[in-house]
DNA sequence: TCGATATCGGACTGAAGGAGTCTGATATAT
DNA sequence: ATATATCAGACTCCTTCAGTCCGATATCGA
């Protein structure tokens, strides 16, 4: 239904809130959690996928915690979402599961293709910094 | 996962197809989905609520089918899919059940509605005509 | 009038994906 | 040592999706 997983809306927030304080210091997941209501496993869930795509760092142990790997400008919102929900597709023409049956007959394939290239560019054009600002 | 329902997908390829025989009378459910591999029963269900936005004309009884309300220039992709999924929103900020409990202190709740807006103007823009192209 | 062919509306099922929890392991600072 | 973190995966519950099925209504043609 063309929508965004939770776990992305999660990872966003807590991307943009390590931009807000670049700089402080590291931030852990109860720290992130807290702020926005999210439940602190879950929010340790989506940080590891980041921290796995090489969007975040992370530290072990007391006083540890997530910071950005990278300043907040040369993170996209793409980035995140690829990170957490994996490749952003619009339609399901071939998945880990074979292609779609349709596939040698379909007439909307292209044109979804290229609303699908729409997509991906405006969320790759949109900066962390800029969604901070 | 941002990802297009198998009805919507159905819907274009049927309005699409309805466009390419625009003023060659209707065509049955039976009738289209045959030449796409769509089983029968869903592409009936999906035309029936196309037909219910106003989008399709349905005629009843034998040589009784679907045809289009209006030119393909004046369907667009987007009042196909609104017609199906309901409205485009990458987000769920407010559903039936609900707002989001995170929606007050959100802060990318503004960005992803710019993009949104993004998305619904891009598949407002493409016609079913300019898919037929 | 009868029967074949359509749409129409909704209920229903099985499968898949989403949201969130839990547990055990590892690493680090005090 | 102990408290605090991340890390990895399995696990459950719930919702949505894809597809089917049935009964009702409308229309055409023989
Ligand atoms: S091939 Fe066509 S029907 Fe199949 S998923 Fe791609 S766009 Fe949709
Ligand atoms: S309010 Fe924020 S977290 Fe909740 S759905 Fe909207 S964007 Fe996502």
């Amino acid at each position: 239904m063309l929508r965004l997983s939770k776990k992305s809306d999660y990872g966003l927030m807590a991307v943009n809130h390590l931009a807000r304080h670049y700089g402080e210091g590291s931030f852990s997941a109860r720290d992130i959690a807290a702020g926005y209501g999210i439940p602190v496993g879950l929010m340790a869930k989506v940080l590891q996928r980041l921290v796995r795509c090489g969007l975040l760092r992370s530290q072990h142990g007391s006083n540890g915690g997530y910071t950005l790997a990278r300043p907040p400008e040369f993170i996209s919102a793409l980035d995140v979402i690829h990170a957490i929900d994996g490749p952003v597709m619009i339609t399901a023409c071939q998945t880990v599961r074979g292609e779609c049956v349709q596939t040698p007959m379909c007439t909307v394939k292209e044109p979804l293709r290229k609303v699908n290239e729409r997509i991906v560019n405006a969320l790759s054009a949109l900066s962390i910094a800029e969604i901070n600002a």
